[in-house]
DNA sequence: TTTCAAACTGACCAATTGGTCAATTTCAAT
DNA sequence: ATTGAAATTGACCAATTGGTCAGTTTGAAA
């Protein structure tokens, strides 16, 4: 592992990859390689988990030295947060469209249809995030517990609404929610599983299809106004 | 990673690990210290997947010299083999309440139960499990692709034949599978997302109950018989 | 064109870790 | 009580790997 002598005050002495230039060339070859290096790094951590990548499978498959990658992100764990941040940010993202002033069967049409579609088009985000879950968040566990928290509660208030003016039946919102994670986002994580079951070497279109079907089904049967 | 020449050779020549003797104290004593390495190795894996894992790590929890470890098990990946095995037979043999003679909304109110029970009380076998279909199921794709698949068959013909019946809606009965495994085990997979979400330091048994009576809920109104 | 800080990288190192083995202890069978 | 195969384990080693750094190259600014 190395010396652990303050590693953050000889780094910062040798130079300080921070504050890209601009529009220069360097600015340009700069981004284009940390792009590269954070794709590649959530490939490598997909497939393998953090305790399972090294740095120098993920600089191998960006195609640069693996020095040049330490140069750029500092250590592994700081470059894993920072794949962890995009891929949270965009799962924060989802679920706009449930809105107190939407129609909840569409919302939950095209919510569901959301997120298989990210299984499917960005499963490797997917599955940096549920192994990250799986062995405790230690990396997210302030994010769960504060912008995840919020945003359930904010849609709880949501779905409470709709009940309320019997647009739906009521319904507990979080474990509606911790059920429609998972069962989307199967499509990604256990996608092993499912090729296995389904004899398919590739899901297709027509699984993720299935999927969606079934599980929009299954949320508007439960929701129903008038249901159980 | 030590010398790699023929393992199974200087194995064999120094002892054999095999046959336990009977009811002598040695047999007693080596079940006893299996069955500690076995449940150590089980929380080890879940707690940080097989690369994260260190066979010292496993043989301080199961308080036994790592030497002995290797001396039971051979190496880091027969020992994780044996973990797994015992884990998949116990996934295999739920189910079996899904027989063409059940009562559809019995069976699968049990299902669930026994699923969100699972999770509860072996949370460690589940996200071993999850752990290593997340990364595609390298140790386990046989299994898969023949036993899980023939169990998803036999089961898609009992809940055809009730459809066939009237007994339940028609509805595919994998993608059902999927989804009812996802919705189940994520109480165990992803318990630290929504011990964050729900604001606990630990899942109280409302919680599962309150998931069990959701999924149930879920399954029943899509296959009540005449739904959609 | 000159300059020099930033960018880059080959070579290296210390820590970790899976696995081995020689030497010792235990105990079931005789 | 004797015996020897099996069980046990402290000490060790080679391979891997995260991270560093000295030396070189590059290109933006003057």
């Amino acid at each position: 592992m190395a010396r652990r002598a303050n590693r953050r005050i000889s780094k910062k002495a040798v130079s300080k990859p921070q504050a890209p230039p601009a529009q220069t060339r360097r600015g340009r070859r700069r981004q284009e390689s940390e792009a590269r290096i954070l794709a590649a790094a959530e490939e490598i951590f997909a497939a393998t988990g953090f305790a399972g990548a090294t740095t120098a499978m993920i600089a191998r498959r960006a195609r640069i030295p693996k020095a040049n990658l330490h140069y750029y992100f500092g250590t592994k764990t700081q470059l894993y947060r920072r794949v962890l941040e995009r891929i949270l940010e965009a799962w924060l993202a989802s679920g706009d469209e449930i809105r107190p002033d939407a129609d909840p069967e569409t919302a939950f049409t095209h919510y569901i249809a959301a997120k298989i579609e990210a299984s499917r088009r960005q499963p490797h985000a997917s599955r940096v995030f549920a192994n990250e879950i799986l062995h405790g968040a230690p990396q997210l566990s302030d994010y769960l517990r504060r912008e995840v928290r919020r945003w359930v509660e904010a849609k709880a208030v949501v779905l409470d609404g709709w009940a309320r003016r019997g647009l739906i039946a009521p319904v507990d919102a979080r474990h509606l929610f911790f059920v429609l994670w998972a069962a989307t986002q199967t499509y990604a994580d256990f996608e092993a599983q499912l090729r296995a079951v389904l004899g398919r070497k590739r899901l297709r279109a027509a699984d993720y299809r299935a999927g969606a079907a079934l599980i929009t089904r299954m949320i508007l049967a439960t929701c129903r106004a008038g249901a159980k």
